[in-house]
DNA sequence: TCCATTGGTCAGTTTGTCTGTCTATAATTG
DNA sequence: CAATTATAGACAGACAAACTGACCAATGGA
């Protein structure tokens, strides 16, 4: 529709489509449907990408709700709602923590372990799915490091 | 917390907190708060990152509803509902589209406008702060590049 | 002229997040 | 030890941002 132009793109070249944060967005949605359409695929439909604050901050042993809510940036509420899905559905079970009678520990089932397995798993398959983009050679540590250094930038 | 095994971290490193689309998250989500923030610091707190999809497609003269949806690839209703909250806040206006009787113009308002000229220059003041987080030298084209190069990977 | 297509609206639902309030248990301190 | 304060979680309700489904009115081709 646009840009019939031709050949001239040099100078312009559309600088927005370059900026790092919209880069970003494109890979990280992309990303998104990738991986939770692949969870999907294997049996875990009811995962969402919400879900994904629990399986990155839970622990082997058990983690309380407001461990969670904190590790993740987010109200106790809303890891009740999102645990709640999740027991429901069979990935976690919470039960009393014997150290203190107020809390409780939300724990993954074998479930659980599966869909965080292949969560992993497809995160990984598609990170190297990704890096193949780039010619080979040290590029592809070169983008990672740098990424991390604007990361770094930014939580600052 | 975790890894006090002093200097030897040289075959894990963590891998997972360097995976592309990790790191593309993280940055999607800093350059959100920090670009809507700095929104919101300008006069323009109504704005929010939803409403970004209306300001990314819309064009001079003014675009139909469902173009807009089109174009954002979500649902007329969901553009209907944005542009209601952009409406009452004075960013865009509607009118009657000339050529179509069932169809209805949306255009910025000078209040949009503006709108849109803070939201480009806080994105490319980002932008350059964030190239800043690398050395000088052709280091910043090479990372536009490869996002660019993955990003057209993950598309197809 | 008839009818299928298209643009938009209305109504209702779901998801994910938030405040605010409350109870029960724990921890601190006089 | 008792009294107070802090913390863990639950309950209720609001809101944002998406969705589906049903519908009407205008368009435009057969």
């Amino acid at each position: 529709m646009t840009n019939l132009s031709g050949t001239r793109n040099l100078p312009t070249e559309n600088s927005a489509n370059l900026r790092i944060a919209r880069l970003s967005r494109r890979i990280y949605e992309a990303a998104l449907s990738r991986i939770y359409g692949g969870l999907a695929g294997e049996g875990f439909p009811e995962i969402r990408p919400a879900h994904s604050v629990i399986f990155r901050h839970i622990d082997p042993q058990g983690t309380r709700p407001s461990d969670l809510a904190q590790r993740a940036g987010i109200t106790k509420q809303s890891v009740a709602y999102l645990i709640d899905g999740l027991e429901r559905d069979g990935f976690v079970e919470t039960v009393p923590d014997p150290n203190d009678g107020r809390a409780r520990l939300v724990r993954l089932t074998d479930r659980g372990r599966a869909a965080h397995a292949a969560l992993i798993r497809l995160s990984e398959q598609l990170d190297a799915d990704l890096a193949g983009a780039l010619p080979d050679g040290r590029r592809i540590e070169q983008l990672r490091e740098d990424l991390a250094a604007i990361v770094r930038r930014l939580e600052v």
